[in-house]
DNA sequence: TCCGAACGCTTGGATGTCCTAGTATATTGC
DNA sequence: GCAATATACTAGGACATCCAAGCGTTCGGA
């Protein structure tokens, strides 16, 4: 977006609730708008790598996800359950892969209210050449320590489960 | 979304990653994805917690933002640069927030090039209700542990200054 | 058996984010 | 002092997300 800020602007943020009163919930404040926007960081870098296979990341990840079902489909509302986005966003992305004929929508074989979506040859192949983009290029070089990672997967992951994504 | 998942699917994810050899970025990969699962359930409780108020969190941190500068004015390239979004994020949460009487637009006194944005007192007094709902209801409560909060902190806070945030 | 409730997908609308381009004002350099 | 460059904001467009509604299919209890 720009230069770099001379100073923290979350820091300045949790000092700024503190000195208001709010000292007790200063730090989770803080901790919460880091992950927003270390969200958005990681997102633009993510696009940036998936911008020249003509993909976005939400386009992407349900092109993973088809890759790696033994069939290589899944219905609809599997992918959105799965992928924890509204229904309509996956209608969104199949709309635009099926455009780009990265995959094809087919009725399934017994339900009639469901739609099968299928991955394409092209599909198939271009989800491993973005993989491996992203893997080299963003998963390979995160930044993140190896402890660190652990205890994200760890810390995030509880609050997942608290937060009822699964039950495990 | 709906009920809770059997399993984690971010979980699933790395161990197909480990699956299909990129074993070296499996965990990488899933502590990024956790980060952008955990940002959609954050976003989607502080949004719960401001909707009765007629905001919306990109509305709110503006809001907040000039609660807390010393005139309660800012210029938009000022906002912009403090939320680190782009210009034409703040044009667009300053023409709803104008509309909705919690700003005023004025005239830069010296640079004619700048638009200041102030809070009306209705805007003042409308954050300050946010600030404690949200305080309240959402960065109270936000299931982390003391110790788990105070890392996240600092790793994020590495992570978004080796990322050019800030210089510090 | 059959009708109401539940489920699956799509359409239309509201928001937010970014990018590109255009307009106006300032600053810089010769 | 004036032209070239830089800065500030906005308009228009592409995408993504969610919600509310509508339509068709399936399931379940009387």
């Amino acid at each position: 977006m720009g230069t770099p800020l001379p100073r923290d602007p979350i820091a300045d943020a949790q000092r700024n609730w503190e000195r208001h009163g709010w000292g007790e919930v200063a730090a989770p404040m803080a901790a919460i708008t880091a992950i927003m926007r270390t969200q958005q960081i990681l997102l633009a870098r993510i696009e940036g790598v998936l911008k020249p296979f003509g993909l976005t990341f939400a386009r992407y990840e349900l092109l993973a996800l088809l890759s790696f079902a033994r069939s290589g489909a899944l219905p609809m509302n599997k992918a959105s359950a799965l992928l924890q986005v509204h229904p309509t966003s996956v209608t969104n992305a199949v709309d635009r892969l099926e455009k780009a004929g990265l995959v094809v929508r087919s009725p399934h074989p017994t339900d009639g209210r469901t739609t099968l979506i299928e991955l394409t040859s092209e599909g198939r192949t271009l989800a491993k050449r973005a993989t491996t983009a992203l893997n080299n290029e963003v998963f390979g070089q995160s930044g993140f320590g190896t402890d660190d990672v652990e205890h994200l997967i760890r810390v995030l992951g509880d609050f997942r489960k608290a937060a009822g994504d699964f039950a495990d």
